[in-house]
DNA sequence: GTATGCTTTCGGC
DNA sequence: TTACGGCCGAAAGCATAC
């Protein structure tokens, strides 16, 4: 079963002042660049309904929504966090096995709990989602399927406030008419790429020859593919340990090619993953920089340590170098720029021991 | 040949 | 007409070790 929070952040805002819930609700990543550069996180029902989507530029959604009195909200990450979690714990308790995806996303195994039931299972989604409407106040869309794929399409099927069961029997004919960048893991690349071989649907997919498509897409990608929109998957349910890598990443004032003025912003953003790390406990063995250019395409570029530390310095030093590096081969000017840690370990007891050592 | 590690890109939310 | 975030994990592609 997968449980989906619909229009999460939205319905959240809506929660906290239901005076808006009768209006275009946009939720908005405002980048600081300018009054309204950015982008659209999440809109509610009501301002898809003007053609308003995720990942859209603020200014455009503004355009789509012109003369419409619309509510446009900064995103609240801490606060959406804490009504994730108390729902998490919700679905937790109504699962043999669990597993979150996001903050707003969750599979739940409950083969067990119903007796491989179709029926039971439908049940204990009303019974989930009457749980989250009464405990929360936020409405799901809830997919019940044999496996996590067919769940997740299912889930898809009916939103907002939907519940969609699809029966062993019936999963090729549910799976067969829909385009094949319903699939998870198919985005717009993929689908580009199937589209070229003449494969709009999944039923196209499923019917189409899997060496050829392991030839195409590599093997993992290409049997993936093939098992998938044939609606087989034996993906396990189960909790997702800790992070394995720490993140940020922030937009320039200006676009620009000079290593003090990115210095400047990464050193903050170096000073955010340290607190991170230490909040945690962890130390780092990998640093990673990445650039976003004037034209939207995305470089990285990393390195490893030669052992795991959580010294900040380190890592300025890391990015610092890093950049130098980067920006003496770059033509085009960047216009974001990120850091990010990797092989995350726990403590430093042992690099501690040994340096002290020495 | 197989396993493992590192860097980079892609896709999801 | 254009417009444009901030995260995360998975895996491809490559090199090296055994």
């Amino acid at each position: 079963m997968l449980v989906d929070l619909d229009y999460f952040f939205a319905q959240v805002e809506e929660r906290r002042n239901p005076s808006i819930r009768d209006k275009p609700v946009v939720v908005c990543v405002y980048s600081g660049r300018t009054e309204e550069s950015g982008v659209v996180s999440t809109a509610n029902y009501i301002a898809r309904r003007f053609g308003v989507r995720s990942g859209m530029p603020i200014i455009l959604a503004k355009k789509r929504l012109k003369g419409v009195e619309a509510v446009f909200l900064p995103v609240d990450h801490d606060y959406y966090e804490e009504v994730s979690e108390r729902v998490t714990t919700i679905l937790r308790g109504n699962a043999d096995d669990f597993e979150r995806v996001g903050i707003d996303e969750a599979y739940l195994e409950v083969s067990r709990r119903v007796e491989g039931d179709f029926g039971r299972a439908a049940a204990l989604a009303q019974l989930i989602k009457g749980e989250v409407r009464d405990r929360e106040g936020l409405t799901c869309s809830v997919g019940v399927g044999p496996n996590k794929v067919v769940a997740k399409i299912a889930a898809d099927a009916k939103k907002p406030d939907g519940l969609t069961v699809v029966r062993p029997g019936e999963v090729v004919p549910f799976l067969s008419p829909l385009p094949a960048d319903s699939l998870i893991g198919v985005g717009k690349k993929t689908a580009e790429r199937l589209e070229a071989l003449g494969v709009k649907t999944i039923g196209d997919l499923a019917n189409y020859d899997v060496q050829r498509l392991i030839e195409c897409f590599g093997k993992s990608l290409g049997t993936y593919l093939h098992n998938a929109s044939n609606g087989i998957d034996d993906e396990p349910v189960q909790e997702r340990g800790e992070a394995e890598s720490i993140s940020r990443i922030a937009t320039l004032k200006e676009d620009t090619l000079d290593l003090r003025g990115i210095i400047e912003v990464t050193d903050r953003l170096c000073k955010e993953i340290h607190e991170s790390l230490v909040q945690r406990g962890l130390s780092f063995k990998s640093v990673g920089i990445v650039a976003v250019m004037k034209d939207l395409s995305i470089r990285t570029r990393s390195r490893t340590l030669e052992s795991p530390t959580d010294d900040v310095g380190v890592l300025r030093g890391a990015v610092k170098e890093l950049f130098e590096r980067f920006l003496g081969e770059s033509e085009i000017e960047a216009r974001r720029v990120g850091v990010r840690v990797s092989g995350l370990v726990k403590g430093m007891e042992t690099q501690r021991r040994l340096t002290s050592f020495f």
